[in-house]
DNA sequence: GTATATTTATTAGGATGCTAATTAATAGCG
DNA sequence: CGCTATTAATTAGCATCCTAATAAATATAC
């Protein structure tokens, strides 16, 4: 049930801008992603694995050995089940460790290591390109204007998204809007 | 090897407003499909299957009887392989039929079903709320202006998608660029 | 006219994501 | 103290997406 409708985004003079807008958003990101997937490829991970690996350097950097299943989970706003697999092919691929905490039995603490710092190390140097590779089709100003709007939405669909988690309110139905 | 590397998109005030904003894209990706995941189970299907039935939809408002399996591919922007699995789940649901083509036995046409027509004007109705839901986020102003900048990015992402398809080109390697 | 190339669709195998249900450990309440 | 509720992680089962490899039919080339 994971829905991913992406469909050409052309406007049919009759829709409104929120429709167009909705699609195009749509069929942007399943671009972004053709586009990204054999970049990643090059390093042998996947987008998703550049995620974790990403979000564990970050939290080194804040002077966190590492994190917990249920941190990553948070971070990547994946459920934890996804958690999960994206760190069993990691562990597989020998980039992170999983190790159990002492004080709390429950949990373990995803590490990064060496090898892992060293492609993360790798990867940091050609991925502002590749980045501007991809927004290269927006000027400065429209990348700053969109990044703008992005976050606004971002917020947005935050709230949207704890309602649903929380079980109250979720989607309006047809016939109480 | 899907690539969908969500991220919660935090801005380190250090970072380029292409480097925010495409981590806040993927973000957002993340957030709508979570978001519209349990509006289209109410309905009993997927995103994905809903992307099907809208463009067969349109297909026939402008007087085609049905789609081949590769031109929904097209429509759709998602390869071959992919639809092959979609049309199969909505065939088992009797929502598409698929008819061999008499002048090329190669193709099959995938056609709506009086019970996809149904559920399709069902969906309608409420499908304009659900999108004001989802892009409420913004004004009606930032909505035309984020529809701008979403075109505009698709079209820059087109190339570079159609690039690495051929072949060609795909991505500069951080050193050639 | 036959041999090769291309197109259409499918199968096989891998990676992601989700929900629902489980197991184990911690917290909390009476 | 003991029973219950919550939390952390995992497993099982679906649906999507992808690439690579096949099978069948059509097009093209010589």
């Amino acid at each position: 049930m994971n829905g991913k409708a992406i469909e050409t985004a052309g406007a049919l003079s009759s829709e409104r801008a929120g429709d167009v807008a909705f699609r195009a958003m749509l069929c942007t990101l399943g671009l972004v992603e053709r586009v990204m997937q054999p970049y990643f490829a090059k390093f042998g991970i996947t987008g998703s694995q550049w995620g974790v690996l990403r979000v564990l350097h970050r939290a080194e950097a804040e002077g966190l050995p590492g994190l917990r299943l249920t941190d990553l989970s948070e971070r990547l706003i994946i459920r934890p089940p996804s958690v999960t697999g994206v760190v069993d092919r990691l562990q597989r691929l020998g980039m992170v460790v999983r190790e159990g905490m002492p004080d709390d039995l429950r949990a373990r603490q995803v590490t990064l290591t060496p090898k892992a710092r060293r492609l993360i190390e790798r990867m940091m140097n050609g991925h502002g390109g590749q980045i501007d590779n991809i927004m290269g089709g927006l000027s400065r100003d429209e990348q700053t204007h969109f990044q703008r709007l992005l976050l606004k939405l971002n917020g947005h669909l935050d709230v949207l998204a704890k309602k649903i988690d929380s079980g109250i309110g979720g989607i309006p139905s047809t016939s109480e809007r």
